[in-house]
RNA sequence: GAUCCCGUAGCUCAGCUGGAUAGAGCACCUGCCUUCUAAGCAGGCGGCCGUUGGUUCGAAUCCAACCGGGAUCACCA
């Protein structure tokens, strides 16, 4: 990994050793390095078995070649041993120290800017039901992948584009009108997203009823769900809605607007900040004809019966009608003309990436490589950051049958279940009330978060109730404990007075350590530690490099867990050796530094005290 | 029918750009609070890495076939 210096002096080294040693040239990128199994002495660790034919000899003979050579001239390389085919490493305690150093004045996981603006597209939400777990996962995953690229040195445009209109919403007007009795969030007491999605159910219902009603009378059942006189004034609200009727267009915006207010609250909920851009479908389904239609001019697209076609068959695919024979859109036609009218606005754009679900994958393998075809540069910088779908133990979530689980109803639980935890461990009570509240908040949604992060996103995961409010194991809660044990020990550093600030202690606390050569200073748990800690860099890399928050989440937790062995085994503040004491204690406040950061960059937030 | 994704401990997941004896958490069992927060630590139990072949000095990792699970393939959104 570039970022990671050792390794990238130690590739270079290595390249050295075999062109004096062998007279053959290695490029840097054969050269591999992996961390050295526990049960052997060493820290790093490399694998001679590929190059035996470049030096001619055994592998225990072209190991110790390259290890004597490393320790003769590379000062970083403490010593070495080698088993079999395997070259193990000690550094030098003294690189770990200088890397301690480092990380304690300035912020590791803050790369240097890339120059680079990039455009994070998530939640996009219907606005006829309320968020469930789907669109949290979704949620999470674009909020941290946004912050993670931000780390990673770019600039970070986040939208979404709301789901506005279309027949699934006008369902939702329909039964409001008929069974609404002018019900209004205000009426009821009913948040605004749960009183529309309510009216979506009861439409549903009497379709059901309906359609029933008419198979009792004969009809065959195909028919009877297309005629079901709901539906067809459904179908006609629509109609209505694009027609620009009055009366329509109030409904339907009174009832997105008690929609937004309840996404809002939700999203507040979620502790999770809104967007720098909203687009609404409203707005943007009538992009992408024109674009089309030059398309069809420039010849990359074809007219067939009257429909303008795209074919992907060369690409594998399959055959696409971007424009109906009535000249109307489909889907994909405005997801075009949405594309490039971002890139329009955004000058700068390098990279659009949208978050959404790999139901869509195909969809979005076409949307590429149209747009690829209409010619546009930046079409090879689309992202699709395809998720799994989330399992219930009962099985798949389905709306209409009511198996979602509820956002609102989630977090409430989670966060029920961190202030039984804590009035059973009553650690806090000199806590107020309002501090209590905010802080059992914060560890219930650290629990879910990291729980819905945790995974590679890629992979369909299974929600498991009970887990997802676990505080204990590989969980968010058990990072936020961790960072809360070592904020205590700062606090009692600084003589027990405690501030509140979420500012770290670096001018107070000098680091005073002096690297020397003599080796074996660190203890193996400190070493481990820091090794952990010099990993993060590369761990955020990656992070970003492939859209993928489960990887700096399992870092942090590795950080944590190795921090907590330590703290077990090592004493800190009650060390009497003053230059250890401080060493240990300045190791202490990078972890929490790191813990920190890479919390924030999964959306999570960590307390002074748990 | 075609294409894509996934099969690792009882459960949930890491590991997958090939390397040493496959790792965590949960659950279950044993210890550890008169020393810095026990939401913790130490230890134990638990594996034909879906199956079969192939490539390789070496395969959970790469390739092929098969089995099992899921998704997608509309002049729907």
């Amino acid at each position: 990994m570039m970022t990671d210096p050792l390794q990238a002096r130690l590739e270079l080294a290595v390249q050295r050793a075999f062109q004096e040693l062998f007279n053959a040239e290695v490029a840097l990128k054969q050269i591999g390095f992996q961390p050295t199994r526990p049960e052997f002495e060493g820290d790093v660790t490399m694998n001679v078995f590929p190059f035996l034919k470049l030096s001619g000899k055994a592998p225990e003979a072209t190991a110790t070649a390259i290890g004597e050579f490393l320790a003769r001239e590379e000062p970083v390389v403490a010593r070495f041993n080698v088993i079999k085919g395997f070259l193990n490493l000690v550094i030098a305690d003294s690189y770990w120290l200088g890397f301690l150093q480092e990380a304690g004045t300035r912020d590791i996981l803050a790369l240097p800017s890339t120059g680079k603006k990039v455009m994070v597209e998530y939640a996009s939400p219907n606005t006829n039901k309320p968020l469930h777990l789907g669109h949290m996962r979704n949620i999470f995953l674009g909020h941290s992948v946004s912050r993670i690229l931000e780390s990673a040195g770019n600039e970070v445009v986040r939208v979404q584009v709301v789901n506005d209109r279309g027949i699934h919403i006008c369902k939702s007007m329909v039964a409001w009108q008929k069974f609404g009795n002018g019900e209004t969030p205000q009426s009821s007491g009913l948040k605004g997203d749960k009183l529309v999605g309510k009216y979506y159910v009861e439409f549903d219902k009497e379709l059901k009823r309906q359609v029933q009603e008419q198979e009792a009378g004969g009809k065959p059942k195909e028919q009877a769900e297309k005629e079901a006189p709901i539906l067809l004034e459904a179908q006609e609200m629509l109609r209505k809605w694009e027609a620009n009727f009055a009366e329509v267009r109030a409904l339907w915006s009174t009832m997105n607007g008690w929609v937004y207010e309840g996404f809002r609250e939700t999203f507040k909920a979620m502790n999770v900040p809104e967007f720098d851009k909203n687009y609404y479908e409203s707005q943007t389904y009538v992009l992408g004809k024109e674009d089309v239609l030059k398309g069809l001019e420039k010849g990359v697209f074809y007219e067939k019966d009257g429909a303008v076609w795209v074919d992907n068959t060369p690409e594998g695919l399959d055959e696409k009608v971007l424009l109906r024979r009535d000249g109307t859109s489909v889907y994909m036609t405005q997801d075009i003309g949405t594309a490039i009218k971002r890139f329009e606005e955004y000058p700068g754009l390098s990279q659009l990436i949208y978050t959404v679900g790999n139901e869509q994958d195909y969809h979005f393998k076409v949307l590429f490589i149209i747009l690829k075809k209409l010619g546009f540069p930046w079409a090879s910088e689309l992202h699709h950051l395809s998720y799994g779908m989330v399992d219930l133990p009962s099985g798949k979530m389905k709306s209409r049958e009511g198996t979602v689980v509820d956002a609102d109803d989630l977090i409430e639980e989670v966060v029920n279940e961190a202030r039984a935890m804590g009035e059973q461990l009553s650690k806090l009570d000199d806590f107020s009330e309002k501090e209590k509240k905010d802080l059992y908040e914060m560890i219930g949604l650290a629990a879910l978060k990291y729980y819905l992060l945790k995974v590679d996103p890629k992979k369909r995961m299974l929600f498991d109730p009970a887990a997802s409010i676990d505080l204990q194991g590989h969980t968010g809660p058990f990072i936020q404990y961790t960072y809360a044990r070592i904020r205590s020990l700062n606090r009692r550093v600084m003589a027990g007075v405690w501030t509140g600030s979420l500012k770290f202690p670096e001018a107070e606390i000098q680091f005073a350590w002096q690297p020397s050569t003599t080796s074996d200073q660190l203890q193996p748990l400190e070493k481990e530690l820091l090794k952990r800690l010099h990993h993060t860099p590369s761990a955020l890399l990656e992070s970003a490099d492939k859209l993928d928050p489960s990887i700096l989440a399992n870092h942090a937790y590795e950080i944590a867990k190795a921090y907590n062995s330590f703290y077990q085994a090592v004493p800190v503040l009650k060390e009497e050796d003053g230059r250890k004491k401080l060493f240990r204690h300045n190791l202490s406040i990078d972890v929490a530094k790191v813990l920190k950061k890479a919390m924030w960059c999964l959306g999570i937030e960590v307390p002074e005290r748990m």
